[in-house]
DNA sequence: GATGAATGAGTATTCATTCAT
DNA sequence: TATGAATGAATACTCATTCAT
């Protein structure tokens, strides 16, 4: 008997399938993977604990479409944003811009980030949706950059180590451990270095942020 | 009944004690906290399940001290940098002998460090030992670069960021995953980043990294 | 993590519930509770070791209900006979009835008796639970022959010693441990004593017993 | 190899393993024999865990000394009451007299009492030891009240019997546990049915006790 | 004799997964 | 499909006992 899950094709079902993976990215976000255990997934979604395993595979594929969840919400105001970027532009605006953005996705998903993320270790699936998740969004956005003219050399290396810095950022930014960093003057930095890599210099008079 | 663990004071205690320290630090790097068991640490450091209790209050206390000997690796060969810091300083070359060193510590160390700060997720006393490492290496290198009059402004600011630029590309750097990237041309990126944060122009013509 | 029980609703629960009590009364009797691991009591019961954390918190909580089994099956038959007590009586017939009663009672239940007896030493649940039964019974029967004119003064010290006495009588009767005591003419005295308790003088000529 | 404990013959070494057997009366007292481990025993004795295993065999080793020392505490000054006991004598002072020093006896030995009634249960030669102790207390007052000439008719039974409710009144009077109980009085009737049982009418004018 | 570090079998408890209903 | 009771392997931790020094 070959182990199957359901492809749950009727509306109800789907629904149940959905329940189960937002009450697995709750209960990830708050307790971490470990910590988190699979009747109480099914306690939050609402359903059996034997049902789980009419939807999923195993605990670990509960996992797997958490993290696609996750990628989701995360790429696709990104992408939305630089769709939409119009040349000519304002680079010190448009990076303030993408700051913000980093920030509030941030906001709503960092605990469940640093959760995923902590499995990329040992979890060589979970480690792959993640980068894939960076190249796609990379490549993409090092395109449009390209072909509004924005970057020319390095793109790819350019975005990349963008979005290393507002990453590390932002978990700074929302987390705001250390005292003694004043936050917006960090803020500032950030921006300022970003706008040196796209190749423009900061008007340092701008104090606007 | 007051637990009491052993506080070795013979040699060949110490040296037992540091065996399962090091047993931990392997294969927590290697499986996670989460995928390694105290039979496991046990066998890997050659004594018997009962004597690990000898030494630890619980795994979590192995876990402890796992992190301090990480810390201690990590924070030594940094602080060595910054006292033996010569002024007048050349600060192109001073970023690439810093990024060097990050580097070469981060491939040592990276696993283990990927361990531990899946952790500080779910962990509240390891997530405080790395911010009050953070918070250390941050304020002794930051007074280092006032006191040299090397920085200014922000130097808290300044210096966090770095450090967080640092840690990522590091991390990118020793993992090599995204093959679209030139992560030769991403260090150079990294090292001009740096060093207009600290307030100097780089030198575009100079491409010896 | 809230630490929940099943409440066993349907009678095949209830059912298994009952076996693991009953695995444990019987266990606890032969063995004692320490000398008693959840595996023997769950193999006893024909339940796996898993279930019986689905019926009970902890290893302490099958002895709470076990506990409570033994206190039932005592205090069940006792309130019985002195609920029927019927005036006028004849107080030496009535003192022999009850040594029979308890006699019976604890060739039942002697070695379960026993077993958590032992507890009450160390373990201040138990102990309570003791307590709070014998409490009961006094104050009951107390009241009753209060009631029903047989006690007048220190009734509830009368009650409470008579019940020591038929207790340590009983057990010793059950056991039969020493050879030169002949248990019948002590039985005898017993009866004299407690006749005497009560306010009755016994007649002597009576042999009956 | 033979298992053999070695048998002190120096003051020191008898010293030591005295203090082995303490340090076991007292905890056991406290914590009861399965909540004591041998590594405080050895603690509170001063002594290494290894030379236990010098001086006893093992941990019930330890048991059966502390029991039998228990014994001799209990069992001397009972016999020294009744090796003096001089006639004619006053039976109702007598009484009083043994009501007394068994409380005395009581009071500093119940803890331990319990703690080793409570392994009879399940430890057939802490049973026996127990049983030896009663028949040798009881055949030898039995004997010296034969002798005396104040008992006649069943004597072994009569002084079992008195034993038993000495022993259990001893036990409430020592706990105090019920507060609707006043155990002054009920010291009273354990002295009258004691007197009653030795063939003598207690003059009931008599409040002195 | 004496130490206390070391052993390893034993135990309560958890939890991913299965299965009778 | 759905339930939730049942399974049993796995795991952290304890402790009587041994043994190298």
């Amino acid at each position: 008997m070959p182990k199957t899950v359901r492809e749950p094709q009727q509306e109800r079902s789907i629904e149940k399938k959905n329940r189960i993976i937002s009450a697995g990215y709750e209960l990830f976000s708050e307790l971490g993977y470990y910590n988190t255990n699979t009747a109480m997934i099914a306690k939050r979604a609402g359903v059996s604990t034997g049902i789980v395993y009419g939807y999923f595979r195993d605990k670990k594929d509960i996992l797997r479409e958490v993290t696609a969840l996750y990628m989701t919400r995360i790429a696709i105001p990104v992408f939305d944003l630089f769709d939409n970027l119009s040349v000519p532009f304002q680079p010190h605006t448009f990076v303030k811009e993408i700051v913000e953005l980093v920030l509030a996705a941030h906001k709503e998903n960092a605990k469940i980030h640093q959760a995923l993320h902590a499995l990329t270790h040992t979890d060589e699936e979970i480690n792959a949706q993640f980068i894939r998740l960076e190249d796609e969004i990379t490549l993409k956005i090092a395109a449009r950059l390209k072909e509004t003219g924005i970057l020319r050399e390095d793109a790819n290396e350019k975005v990349h180590f963008a979005m290393d810095i507002l990453q590390s950022f932002a978990h700074e930014y929302v987390y705001d451990h250390h005292e003694y960093i004043d936050y917006d003057r960090l803020k500032k930095l950030v921006v300022t270095s970003l706008t040196a890599l796209a190749g423009f210099r900061h008007d340092s008079a701008d104090t606007s942020i």
